[in-house]
Parts: C-alpha cells; structure tokens; sequence
DNA sequence: AAGCGGAGCGCC
DNA sequence: AAAAGGCGCTCCGCTT
C-alpha cells in the first residue's frame, strides 16, 4: 500500500504569565499537563493544494479517526511537539516521523544562522510566515479562532514548502534514523525513580548550603564575579586575571581549572568551597527538572537527529527534563533512569571507538596492532612515558595514558593538554612534561601526524570545483566546501577560504551573524573521526531494531540503550554485541569492539 | 522586564 | 600553529 504524506501543525493553549508555555516547561509537561487544551489543528496532505483547519472536540476527534495512520508519515516542524499530542492524547502511531526543522539541520547546516520555521521559510524563499499570539487565551472568540486557523494553515503550507525543497538534499537511507529518534522520544519505554530523584536533590541542596554557610559571607557575594573579587581584595589576596578568549579583555581567573583559584583552593579551602558551591550545579537543577518529568510519566529520550550539525552527530534536547547526553557519569541522574517493571535495560558501548577509526584512518601500526590483539593502548602509551612497565592496575598512570590516547589524536598542544589531565585527573603536570608526553605521542604514532597533513593538503581541494574521494577514506567524498559521508550526510565549510596562510569558513556563533573559522588538518579529522562514530552508531541500531528485534530506546554518540523482558535481556546482550561489532560495508576492514551489560538501571547497566 | 553575549562546565 | 572538537544548560551582567 502507498504510504500518504501528511504535514500537520497543532494550535494550544498557552499562558506564559502562568508559567504555562514551552518557554517555561517542557514539551513533555506541557503536553501531559491537566491545562493542556487544544485550540486545532492544521493539515495537508502531500498531494493536496491548501491545507486544512480542524478545531472543536468532536471534529477533532472525526479528523483523527479519518486518517490510516499506519499507512501514513506524519511531517512537522519540531514534530517532537505534534508528535507528542498525537501519540500521548490521541494514541496516534504513524508509518513514519519527520521533522521539517531536523531537516534543515542536516541539509543545510551551518549555512543558515536558525532552524524555526520562520527563519527556513525565509532563506528557502517561501511566503512569510504569519504573525500571530494568543497567549492566554482558553477560550477563543469565533473571530479568534478564524484568525488561528488562517495562521496555522500558512505554518502548515510553509512546513510542507520546506520539506519539498529540502527532502531532494537528504539521504533516503536516513529517514528511518530521524524517525528512530522522534520514536524515542514520543514512545517512551524508560522510567525515573521519583524518590531516588527527590534524595540526590536534597542530598546536593544540603551539601552546597553548608558550604556557604560555614564561609558566612553571603550567596550573591560568592556567585558574583565582580563581588567576589572585591571580597578577595579585602581579604588581602590577590585575584589573579586572564585574557578573554573572546573579549580580549582582561577577567578574573576564576574558573575551576584556572590557577588563581587553584591557590585559593589551597590556601583558603572553606572560602573556596563556598564559591564553588554559590553557583547552582547541573546535579541539582538536572535533577530537579528530571523530577518535574518523572511526576508526569515515562522518560521520553530527547536526542535531535543532526543535532551538531557539523559532524551529524546527535544532540541533546530539552523536551523531557534537560539533555540526556550529560547526566553526570556515577551520579544520582543515571540511578534514576530505569527500566519498567519485570524488564531489564541493556547498555552497549563502542570500545575506544574514534580510537579505532583514527589508528585505520591513519594506518597507524603501533596502535593497530595493539588493539587487534586485544592489547591494553593506555598502559602502552604509559609505559613508554614513565619508562617501566604500567599494567591496569597502576591507576594514576594508566588514567594518564588514557587521557593522551584519547586526546592527542587530533594535533592538542601543550597547554590545552595540561590544562586537560587537570580538568579530567586532577593531575598537575608541568609545561615540561606536557610537551614531552606530546612529543612522544607523535614520534610513536607518527601516521597520526602524517594524517594531519594529509588531511591539510586536502583543504585546497574542498575549496576547489573538484570531484574527488580522500585516499585515506575513501568512502569519504569531496565536494565544493563540503565532504560527503558514507550515509549521504555532508560536512560542511561554507565559504572555505584562504585567509593569510590559514583556512577558515564561516560558522553561526552568535544568532544572526556567521564568524570565521580555522580549519586545519587535525580539526579536520577530528571532525571526520566524529561523523563517522556517528554514523556507526546509528547503523548498529538500525540492524539491532531490524535484523535482531530489540527495541533500541536512547543513545548517546558511541552509547546505545536498550529494554528488554529480563528474561530475554541476555539474549539481547549477545545481539547487541554482535550489532556493535559488525563492520560497516563501507569499511570492512575496521575492527570494532563493544561492551554491553544489563541491569534495573542506567547505572547498573553500564560496566 | 526581556533578551543577549560571555563564561564556565556537564557529557562524549 | 603539528592549533583537539562536538554539543546543551546555567548564571551573571549588560543592553534594550
């Protein structure tokens, strides 16, 4: 049977003054909430002229009954919003999910500075979106309700422009993944424990209100840059300064990393400790927001399809509670999320995934060889460092050779190293040292520098008219200021230009103005190497839903998530692993590794 | 009062 | 420059 397109738009209330609006809750609230009302909605079929306005109960209720929803792809703009009325008050289930503004992103990416509706309408050269509000407003006037319905039906026709220019620009083969990750989302499987939640907030609450009270100065003090330097002074201690990255301006040196407050640390520890704790933490509001959620119902997994629109991978929404893909690592958060009743959740993790793809990328035996022969890189790359043998079992310096592994791969300095094994180890090494680990990284691995020069002398060529394939990824095509993935999907460089003796191309920092950016031959590969885990980490869920029947439910970059019936959950380990482990035909000589475990949660899930 | 930019920090 | 980068969230402080 034909499949029918169908693009939809809904109107509902809202009421911004009494904290009733998507700006002051979450999509999921919102739409579970005892307030939620809707106003109508707009609807076109693909092959249709004009679209259509439905409102009232009953017609509402006629409409939805009308349509073969398994039959039919429900396109919107955000269609994590519509998605979620449908699915949660409708018990609609469709054939298919698309988003018209996940579209955009992974079409067009950086080329355009905002993904709403009315900033895409506008650059694709679509009519002008209509201006309207009605916050506030429960009950409509006829009138009112007209001038909805005319609003809504140009959203719709607007939506329905933007997916005809730009279905033609994106990969076929990538539909099921964008509706993998509005299924997620609109079908949740998970659960959050409301009382382990309530406890890890008051426990983080308690701890911070201690800290300040001990130091007996004041929250506002504390939290205030300005404020809390004059404290300093007074006190006779020296505030150190830096130079902003941005700015260029001088500004104290106050982040945790920064030196200045290292000596702080050191020589007054409680005041220290009040500064840290002055400033609210992701632990406690994450875990507040999670908690609002958690009353409503089941946990919807928000991950946005080409979310980091430079690399594609998937980025972190805020429709249930905050970004899933930084809940803090053996925290209160991740003890939260669980499985339901009589089901397991089964968590699998690509081994050192970028790892592997830069060592093939790079053809770089040292590290090939290691990791085929199951070999242990960090303690290697450490035991040269300290010139004696280092086995997992020597903590520090395993962590250490861990860190250079994983971070030297794409060019890092010796600053940006310190200043890293400080942030992730606590460790502080000297400037000597830094420079010396970085020295010995590029001698013992020297195709991992040589790939940066590859990668280098490539730059002109993306800039050129030239059709051409990377040699050292040959399943990578270039294009004009572009590269082509595997899927389809493109990195992007727009307006690659050679400025000096650098390469720079435009980026949307800032809302509605672009910036250049350096791009170099390590930026480059880091880029390549994140795509392309990306990508092999969408394809194993893919064949894990598809070939091995297990129902695949969140994911973060190289981290799938799973439920199954405990029964079956350890059946759905082995196929997770397999599913992980397979090469992709587009590389099949790549050697991946995963490690998967289940449990009641996400914590004791993961190894 | 609301919006924005800068800075900092959580994850991979 | 052989220069790690990709995100989202929160707060402060300034502008409108």
């Amino acid at each position: 049977m034909n499949k029918r397109v169908l693009f939809v738009d809904w109107e509902t209330f809202f009421d911004s003054k009494g904290g009733y609006g998507l700006k002051e809750i979450s999509v999921t609230e919102y739409v579970r909430d005892s307030r939620f009302k809707p106003h109508g909605i707009g609807y076109q079929y693909l092959d249709q002229d004009k679209a259509h306005w439905v409102s009232g109960e009953h017609q509402l209720a006629a409409f939805i009954g009308s349509v073969d929803w398994a039959n039919t792809t429900v396109v919107a703009h955000n269609v994590k919003f519509d998605g979620a009325i449908l699915a949660w008050r409708y018990g609609v289930k469709p054939y298919l999910w698309v988003d018209t503004q996940a579209l955009g992103k992974a079409a067009l990416g950086e080329q355009v500075s905002s993904y709403s509706l009315r900033s895409l309408a506008t650059y694709l050269g679509l009519p002008p979106k209509g201006e309207l509000t009605c916050d506030g407003v429960l009950e409509p006037s006829a009138q009112q309700l007209a001038e909805l319905g005319e609003y809504c039906k140009r959203d719709v026709e607007l939506c329905k422009g933007i997916y005809e220019k730009l279905m033609p620009q994106f990969p076929q083969n990538q539909i099921w993944h964008m509706d993998w990750t509005i299924r997620a989302f609109v079908e949740p499987r998970l659960s959050l424990t409301e009382n382990v939640l309530v406890a890890g907030v008051q426990k983080e609450k308690e701890r911070r209100e201690a800290a300040i009270k001990a130091s007996g100065l004041d929250k506002r003090v504390l939290a205030s840059n300005q404020q809390f330097a004059r404290h300093l002074q007074s006190l006779g201690i020296e505030v150190r300064t830096k130079i902003s990255g941005r700015t260029g301006k001088a500004i104290p040196a106050f982040a945790k990393t920064d030196e200045g407050l290292a000596v702080l640390q050191r020589s007054n520890p409680c005041l220290y400790a009040a500064r840290i704790a002055s400033k609210a933490n992701l632990l406690e509001t994450r875990g507040e927001s999670l908690l609002r959620v958690a009353r409503t119902g089941l946990f919807p997994f928000d991950v946005g399809f080409s979310g980091a629109v430079q690399t594609h991978r998937y980025s972190g929404g805020r429709g249930a509670g905050g970004n899933p893909q930084n809940f803090t690592r053996n925290s209160f958060l991740r003890d939260a999320v669980s499985a339901p009743e009589g089901h397991s959740l089964v968590v699998g993790d690509f081994a050192a995934i970028e790892l592997r793809i830069l060592a093939w990328l790079a053809n770089e035996p040292q590290l090939i060889h290691k990791i085929i022969n199951n070999e242990d890189v960090y303690s290697s790359f450490a035991s040269l460092f300290y010139k004696r043998t280092v086995t997992k079992a020597d903590l520090v310096e395993r962590q250490f050779g861990k860190c250079a592994i994983l971070g030297l791969g794409y060019g890092m300095g010796g600053d940006k190293f310190q200043a890293t094994v400080k942030n992730q180890l606590k460790l502080d090494i000297s400037d000597g040292d830094a420079y010396k680990t970085i020295r010995l990284y590029r001698t013992t691995y020297f195709n991992v520098p040589k790939l940066w020069q590859f990668a280098a002398n490539v730059i002109p060529l993306i800039a050129s008219d030239r059709i051409a394939s990377l040699h050292f990824a040959p399943f990578i095509k270039v294009r004009k200021n572009a590269l082509v993935l595997p899927s389809g999907l493109t990195i992007r460089y727009p307006n690659l230009r050679r400025v000096g003796d650098e390469w720079v191309y435009d980026v949307y920092r800032k809302k509605y103005e672009s910036e250049p950016t350096k791009l170099y031959g390590g930026k480059l590969i880091e880029n390549i190497c994140q795509a392309l885990a990306g990508e092999l980490c969408k394809e194993a869920i893919g064949r894990l839903e598809s070939e091995f029947k297990v129902p695949c439910v969140g994911q973060v970059h190289d981290e799938i998530l799973a439920v199954m019936p405990t029964a079956a959950a350890f059946v759905a380990v082995e196929a997770m692993a397999e599913a992980m482990q397979q090469p992709p035909k587009w590389w099949p000589q790549i050697r991946l590794k995963s490690e998967v475990g289940y449990g009641p949660t996400w914590s004791t899930a993961k190894k």
